[in-house]
DNA sequence: TTGTACGCGTTATCAG
DNA sequence: CTGATAACGCGTACAA
C-alpha cells in the first residue's frame, strides 16, 4: 500500500474544482463560496490531503522555518550540549512554535565556519532568523542581507535584539551579598569576548565602586572547570573572601566544590550568587541563590517577532533579571532586591 | 543592491553551458569534461550561486533534512528544555550533522499531538526521522510509512533504534554499592510509563534478588522535585537507608538535596549513584558518581544511519552504560566494575 | 560528453 | 466567485 501522496491536483479532480480554487480553500484565501469551500475541505480529509512544503516554498517564495543560527564557543561544536544557555534557547523557541506549523532548523558552526554558514542561510528562503553568539560584525552583514533577524543578546546596533539587563543584574547580585554583611566579595566573570560576560563585569564593577569595595575578580570561561579553578585561586590569594559573585550557574557550581573543597562552607563561611537560574541553580546543593535571566522567554519573544511580521531595525525587547534566592548565599533580605534600584537606597518595590 | 538571487539558469549563460550540463556539476555528476567542470565552478564562485534547496528538494524528491520528532514527558512542552536528555539529544545530533549540509529540523509534541504531528512528519520527504520517546504503538506507525526512521530508546520491534545497556548500567550500580558495603540500597526509579526506566527498573530487581537485599524503592518522575519526594519519604520510611541508586540524574540532585536536608552526609552516612551522568552530575556537590549513558554518542549514531543509508527494519545498536566513579558514593573500588559481568564473581576486566 | 524537454506540486496573475 | 496558465528553480531520462 505504497501509494503515491495526494497532490493538489487529485483534491481538485475529486472537489470537481480547479487546481487554483484547491489552492485558495488550502490557504483560506479570500472569495471562494461556503459550499466549494466545505467540498473541497471534505475531499481533503477524505484524501489524507497534506500539502508539498517544499513547492509551497517554491512557489510562494516563503517557508515556515526560523533558522536558529549558533556560534559555539569553543572549537568543539559538541559542547553545544553542556550549556544550559543553549538548551534553554531551544525550549523557548520550542514553546513559542507550539501549535503554529512553523518549525525550527539548527544550525551551529564555531567561529571559523561562521560566516559561510551566515552566507548559506542568508540564501534560505525562512520566515528569518535567531542569532545566537554571533559576532557583531558578522550579525551585521547578515542582517543587512535579510533583515528578518533577531539576535539573542547584545550586537550591532541596528541588528534587532532581545536582551536582558546584564549589567543592573550584577550591580543587584554584589548589592544583595552587600546587604548580607558580606565585605570580601570576589568576581568570576566570563570570558572577555563575550558580550553579555562584558555587561556583567561592568555591573559588578559599578558595584564595588559605588560600595567601596575592592576589586576581587578572575575569568573563567563558562564553564565549570573554569569556575573551580578561579574560585581555587581567589581564596588562595585572598584568603579572607566570604562571597563570590559568578557570572553563570556553570562556573557556579565549580566555584561551590571549590569552596567546600577548601574547607569551607556555603553559605555559612562564603555567600555565591550566580547568573542565569538555569535547571543547574535548583539541582545544586545547597541551592543556588542565582541571578534569573529568563532565557526562554528571550528566545520565545524573538521567535514571535519574526513569526508575526517583519522586524524593524534597531528593534529592541529588554527584559528583566531577576534574584532569585535560595540558599547558597543565605537569609533572604528583609526587603527584596530590584535590579533597577540604586544600591545605596533602600526602600520598598519600585513598581 | 538588492538584485536577485542567481540561479542554475544564469551560471549556465555565463559558463555557455546548458543548465543540465550545470547541475551536474553542482552535484558532482558523472561525465562531465574536466575543462567545462572548472569553469562553470569558476562562474558558481564568482556570482555567489548557491543552489535554492525548496525546488532542489521539489524536483529529487529528497531534503537535506532530518527530523528530530520528540514527545515531551509532560503537558508542557517547554521542560523540553530541562530534562539534559534532550539537549544531549540535539547536541549529538548536531556533532553528527556538522561538516553536512544536512540539517536538523525540531518537533516537539505532547502525547495528545502526537499522533497528529507524526502524521505531518510522515508526508515531508527528508532524510528520515530520529524518534525520541515516542510511544511504540505511533513509532510502529510511522516507521510502516516511512522506513527511514530510527528511535533512541527502545520501542517497537521492527523500528531501528538505538539502545543502552539499561538492565545491565542498573544492575551495575546496584553491584557498586554493595561492593562498598552498604546494604540498606533504595531505589528512586522514573516513570511506570517510560521505556528506560523500566529497563533500569529490571536491573534493579535482578540486582538485589541476586544480592538478597529487601526491595525499598519509590517512583519518581525525572525531575529533581520527584527525585527531592522520594528521596524524604523513602528514609522516613526506612531510616537505616545508607545508598540510593536514582534513575536519573536531575532526580538524583533531589535525593542528594533531601539527604542533606534530613542531617545525612554524602557519601559518608549515604551513598548515591545515579544514571545519566550528564552534564549536572559533575556540578552537583559533591559530583556524582553516575552510570554514564552515551546520549550524544546514541544521537549522533541515529543521525549517521540516516545519512548514510536507509536503515532495515530491527536494525539495532547497543550501547554500554558505564560508571563514572566521583564523589557521591564513596571511594573507587579496587576493581573496576563491569556492566557485563555478573554481579556475584570477582575479577579484572572482561575485556 | 553535452543538450533537449519534461516534470516536481504549488502559488499567483489574469481573464471570464 | 472560478478556471486557465504561467512561473518557481532544479533534476533527470533520453536523445544527440
Amino acid at each position: 500500500m505504497q501509494q503515491r501522496k495526494p497532490t493538489i491536483h487529485d483534491v481538485a479532480r475529486e472537489a470537481f474544482v480547479s487546481r487554483a480554487t484547491a489552492s485558495r480553500v488550502i490557504n483560506n484565501g479570500r472569495g471562494v463560496s461556503e459550499q466549494v469551500r466545505s467540498r473541497v475541505n471534505q475531499v481533503i480529509a477524505d484524501l489524507g490531503y497534506i500539502p508539498n512544503p517544499a513547492a509551497q516554498t517554491l512557489a510562494s517564495g516563503r517557508a515556515n522555518v526560523i533558522e536558529l543560527v549558533v556560534v559555539a564557543y569553543d572549537a568543539d561544536v559538541a559542547r553545544f550540549g553542556v550549556h544550559p544557555y543553549f538548551s534553554r534557547i531551544v525550549a523557548g523557541m520550542v514553546s513559542a512554535l507550539y501549535g503554529t506549523d512553523t518549525r525550527m532548523r539548527v544550525h551551529v558552526a564555531c567561529e571559523t565556519d561562521a560566516a559561510e554558514l551566515l552566507e548559506r542561510v542568508a540564501q534560505t528562503s525562512s520566515l528569518g532568523a535567531v542569532l545566537v553568539n554571533v559576532p557583531a560584525l558578522l550579525a551585521a552583514q547578515f542582517h543587512e542581507r535579510r533583515p528578518r533577524a533577531v539576535s539573542i543578546g547584545a550586537t550591532a546596533p541596528r541588528v534587532p535584539a532581545v536582551e536582558a539587563e546584564n549589567v543592573q543584574g550584577a550591580r543587584a547580585a554584589v548589592g544583595y551579598l552587600h546587604s548580607l554583611g558580606r565585605r570580601g566579595i570576589a568576581a568570576i566573570h566570563g570570558p572577555a569576548s563575550n558580550t553579555c560576560a562584558a555587561s556583567r563585569r561592568i555591573g559588578h564593577l559599578d558595584a564595588i565602586h559605588e560600595l567601596g569595595l575592592p576589586d576581587l575578580a578572575a575569568d573563567g570561561d563558562f564553564h565549570r572547570e573554569g569556575g573551580y579553578r578561579a574560585a581555587a585561586q581567589l581564596m588562595r590569594l585572598h584568603p579572607h573572601i566570604d562571597a563570590f559573585f559568578v557570572a553563570c550557574d556553570l562556573m557556579a557550581t565549580g566555584a561551590i566544590q571549590a569552596i567546600t573543597a577548601s574547607g569551607r562552607r556555603v553559605p555559612e563561611d562564603v555567600s555565591v550568587v550566580s547568573f542565569d537560574d538555569s535547571v543547574i541553580a535548583a539541582c545544586s546543593n545547597p541551592p543556588m541563590t542565582s541571578m534569573r535571566l529568563p532565557v526562554e522567554e528571550m528566545a520565545a519573544a524573538a521567535a514571535r517577532a519574526l513569526i508575526d511580521g517583519s522586524v524593524p531595525p534597531c528593534w529592541r525587547r529588554i527584559f528583566p533579571v531577576e534574584l532569585v534566592v535560595r540558599e547558597s548565599a543565605g537569609p533572604a533580605p528583609a526587603v527584596p532586591w530590584q535590579a533597577r534600584r540604586p544600591l545605596s537606597r533602600a526602600g520598598g518595590p519600585s513598581r
